[in-house]
This record gives structure tokens, C-alpha cells and sequence, in this order.
DNA sequence: CTATTGTTGGACCAGGTGGTCCACATATCT
DNA sequence: AGATATGTGGACCACCTGGTCCAACAATAG
């Protein structure tokens, strides 16, 4: 982002252009969606995006990063170490329906997972959105690591599997949030997160349970 | 596919058009995937490749099917409605591993997976490739169904979020093993076909908890 | 009122996309 | 040999992409 350019345009103005970005890339991932779609739907001229922004992952990076910090400072942060083994996947349940109660007037907390999420998958190791998704991914490790730590995460998975893995499964579930979201009423969505929820925890939970075969391939 | 042109190339032009295709579709998705890219790996000229398709689609479309026709072929066939309560998920993991076994030569068969799989996200109803995806889909909740009346797949889930999670959990598993794939020997791999099992059983295996608050949103 | 700065519309660009066309080459058949 | 189908190299097309540029407009400072 150029500097405060955009801080200081009209506010209305920015959420148009930053509802009708997070729309696109939520929909049609980041390489696919159109700049000139964007722009179009929003009433915005080219030369007004490239004075604000530098670039495409500019403008990607700018409305992601946003949104984040957004979301923190209304959830009140978030440090996987303070998680605790009797707590470790309420707390987190915790986290996830306080996001999703403050994007209940608009799914846009839902679009800013899935813009994140679909980044897997895009071939291009653009630096930006490359780091950008890395960074969301090793948050999601220190969690799993966390959660390992505290014996309530399986340890028999290699890795990078159990992540993508669960990323994928994010990937997924958040899709299916945002194209049923407007025959939801509030609270059911609020229930849906009980299930989802309940997903990864099958997925990802520790076992009594032998698991020796898959013991074998930890690593890579 | 334009009559049957394609089939009286050489043998070899097939199989190499075919094989760069497959790394192309699978790599990027289908919109991402590069014609051009792919005749200049394949070292066919344009002219060439619409002279045996019709187009972009036509060609995904006749390698996937010729693919899993010589998949089914292989594996001798597979009918949902044989699978009974006590052999339902050693039935399935063993047709995977029969699967993989012959594709331990090259990962086409996986590459196949990735492609269609992939598809899902891909916002155009692009006719023809949706059919296939759809088919692909409708594959799957066959097999679900089958497993729920057998008692023995969950059924406390919305139907297209169980069949939408399966498939990712799908895609990303397909795409571990393709990025892993030459890290491996042919018996770890067909031991991650264990491994990976095992995660699409803890996902979707009916248990005997109570679910209560699932069950309230089954539909849609 | 002028000069400087911030802001925008829109023409334009190179490069890539899927797709078309046609002239030429190569086989096949009579 | 000639005529006829089968196959291919490559120029070309319209379209769309992210991105540049500049002239004109608005606002503010001196």
C-alpha cells in the first residue's frame, strides 16, 4: 500500500473497493480474480487503484492484512501458548464463534478464509502471497505444534500432511459456510461452527487407539 | 473428442500429448492450465491438437474419461451396491491401494485425482467439465450413501458438507503424494495409502457419540 | 489569482489466452 | 501418374490480463 493514500479516501469508498475485492478473491481465488472486475463493480478507475495501491498482491496483501488486524483487535488477540490441554480445542471454538459472531452482519470474515486458504494450490510462488500464506500456515502449525505439546494432537501424521490437511479441511468448510450463507439464520450459523468444529477435532484429535503403521512416516 | 482421429495417432504421440496434458491440468487446475504450454512440452503444433479435439474442455474431458477407464479396467470394475457393513472400508482402501499399485510407475493416477478434484472452486459452470466434476461428486455420495445405510458412515452432517469435506480432504491428501511422490519407494507409498485411509475414516465414520447438536441442521 | 499538490478518467501497452484458417505436406487409393 | 483424403506448421484473430502514462480536474497554499 502507498503509504496513507488510502487511509485518508472517503471510507465509503474504501469498503467499496476493499467488499467488492475480498468478493472477488473469495470467489475466484487470487490469480483468477480480475482486477478490471473489481474495479468495474466497485465504480473505481485503474489509475485511482494504482494510485492507492502498488500492485495486485498489493491491494491482495493490503486487504488481507486489514482484515486481520481487524479481526484481532475485536477478538482480543490470540497466543496458542496460553492454550492448555483441558482447554486446548474450547478455547479454540471460543476464538472461532466470537469471529464468526462479529462477521454475522456480513460474511466477509468467512470471505477473508477462504481468500487465504485458496492460496494453497496457486502455483506461482508470488513473494507476496507466497509469504502471506506461508505465514498463515506455520500460524497453523504453532497451533497444531501447541496442541501436539499438550498430548491432545496426534503425533502420527507427518507434518505437512496433517496441515494441509487441515487447512484443506478449513478450505472446505468455509466454502460451504459462504454458499449457504443466506439460508442461514444467525444462530444457525452459530451452530454450524459446533459442527465444523467437531470435524477437525475427529481429524486432528489424539487417540487412545494404536496407529502403529502410521508411526512409521512421521517425517517429510 | 473428434471422432476417432485421436486413436489412429501414433501410439506414442498419444501417450506424450497425454502425459503433458495431465502434468499441466493437474499442476494448475483446468482455467489455469496452458494450452500452449502444453503443445510446446508435447511438441505439437496447434493446428495438430485441434485437428484431433474440439477444444480446451474436450481434451480434459476425453483424457480424464479415458483415464478412469482404464483405471476401472484395471481395478476390474467397482459397484457401491457390493459393499456390505463388514467390508466396507477394507473394500475401498483395497481398490486405493489396487489403484495405486499401478500407478507406481507414474503418478498419472494421482494426477488424474488431482485434476478432478480440482475442479471444485473452479467458478465457471464450464458445461462440460462441471458435468465431469458432477459426476465425480455424485460418485462419491453413491459410495457415502451406500455406507450410511449400511450403517456405517456418519449421518449427522448436511450431505453436501460431508461429500464437500471428502473431497478436499481428498485433493489434499492427492496433492501430499504428488509433491512427496519421488521421495518415496513404492512401498511407502502404498503404506501412506493406509495412512490416508485412515484419515478419510475418522472423518466420515459413523461412532456411536450422540451428535445431538449436528443432527439439527441435517438438510440443505 | 496563481502555483502547487492531490486525484482521476481513459487511452494505451505488451503479453498471454483459447481458437481459427489456410496453404502445404504426406499418405492412400485408383 | 494423378486425384483424394489425412494430417500439420505457423501466421493470425479477438479478447482479456495486469500495468503505465498523461492530461485534465480539484483542492489547497501562498
Amino acid at each position: 500500500m502507498v503509504r496513507n493514500r488510502f487511509d485518508n479516501l472517503d471510507e465509503d469508498k474504501q469498503t467499496r473497493l476493499l467488499d467488492c475485492a475480498a468478493d472477488e478473491f473469495a470467489e475466484r481465488g487470487y490469480d483468477a480474480a480480475s482486477l478490471n472486475k473489481i474495479l468495474e463493480k466497485a465504480g473505481m478507475s485503474k489509475s485511482s487503484l494504482y494510485y492507492y495501491f502498488e500492485d495486485k498482491t498489493d491491494l491482495f496483501v493490503s486487504l488481507t492484512e486489514r482484515s486481520i488486524a481487524f479481526l484481532m483487535r475485536e477478538i482480543g488477540g490470540f497466543d496458542p501458548a496460553d492454550l492448555e490441554a483441558d482447554n486446548f480445542w474450547s478455547e479454540l471454538e471460543g476464538r472461532v464463534r466470537r469471529a464468526l459472531e462479529i462477521s454475522n452482519r456480513n460474511a466477509w470474515y468467512v470471505k477473508l478464509g477462504r481468500m487465504v486458504l485458496r492460496l494453497r494450490g496457486q502455483p506461482k510462488g508470488q513473494d507476496k502471497t507466497g509469504r502471506l500464506y506461508g505465514a498463515a500456515r506455520s500460524f497453523v502449525e504453532t497451533v497444531l505444534l501447541r496442541g501436539q505439546e499438550l498430548g491432545v494432537v496426534r503425533t502420527d501424521l507427518p507434518q505437512s500432511l496433517m496441515i494441509d490437511c487441515a487447512m484443506s479441511l478449513g478450505e472446505a468448510v468455509d466454502g460451504w459456510m459462504l454458499t449457504h450463507w443466506d439460508e442461514m439464520e444467525p444462530e444457525e450459523r452459530l451452530a454450524m461452527v459446533t459442527v465444523n468444529f467437531s470435524l477437525f477435532r475427529r481429524l486432528l484429535e489424539k487417540t487412545d487407539e494404536p496407529q502403529t503403521a502410521a508411526d512409521a512416516l512421521k517425517n517429510s
